[in-house]
DNA sequence: GCACCGATCGCCT
DNA sequence: GGCGATCGGTGCT
């Protein structure tokens, strides 16, 4: 896999709901304790736009040890746990204070598939390595312990510049937020690479 | 202290 | 399409 360079702390400073559609195309990259390199390309984001946002972890500035990273710095990386079995990752993005982020739904595996399939239990199809959000933090070992991470920085994890993007990005409402009430579950705040076959949920 | 529930997934019918 | 798994975060008593 190439690597040009990483996305830098300016490419994250502003508004969620303007960073995730530019995160299409660009490359998750993960280093494991071993060295063992693992990579995929973004094809699915969603933005969360606290305080306003209902759906947000950080609705109307809720703040806790949990969602702390949400506060920082553009460039972090915020790793939760939910359902009691599953990790979702997001970027920190817009001015440190406003807790603005975009979480990463499915990404599109470049390179370790091998190791990726083992550490999502080798019996699922290649097709579910990492379609959604706690697929693809299990085949990229992303756990809390890679909270609040620099992603312009971290040894371990990182945001490198893709070489290839969407013709046109498709947008609809976000998945699994109904209990924020209706206006916030309708508001179209997903954006998927339209057309890529290994996007998860709906696809326009 | 305690009850409720989740930015999900995999397996069931 | 439906449901159980499984546990930390949250909010109420």
């Amino acid at each position: 896999v190439p690597r040009a360079s990483r996305l830098d702390r300016e490419f994250f400073a502003r508004r969620a709901d303007d960073l995730a559609p530019d995160l299409l195309g660009h490359v998750l990259v993960r280093v494991m304790p071993d060295g063992r390199i693992l990579a995929g390309r973004i094809i699915e984001v969603e933005a969360y736009i606290a305080p306003e946002d209902q759906a947000s972890h950080a609705k109307n500035l809720h703040r806790s040890p949990r969602n702390e990273a949400m506060y920082g710095p553009p460039g972090l990386s915020y790793v939760y746990f939910t359902y009691g079995m599953h990790h979702c990752m997001n970027v920190v993005c817009a001015a440190e204070g406003v807790p603005h982020a975009v979480l990463i739904r499915a990404i599109e595996p470049l390179e370790g598939l091998d190791r990726m399939r083992s550490l999502r239990g080798g019996a699922a199809p290649d097709r579910d390595l990492c379609r959604g959000p706690g697929r693809l933090c299990q085949a990229m070992g992303l756990d809390r312990t890679l909270s609040s991470v620099d992603l312009t920085i971290d040894p371990r994890l990182g945001l490198e510049r893709g070489e290839h993007f969407p013709a046109r990005v498709a947008r609809t409402a976000r998945i699994g937020v109904d209990s924020a009430g209706p206006r916030w579950a309708r508001r179209r705040l997903r954006f998927v690479w339209a057309g890529h076959p290994l996007v998860s949920g709906p696809r326009a």
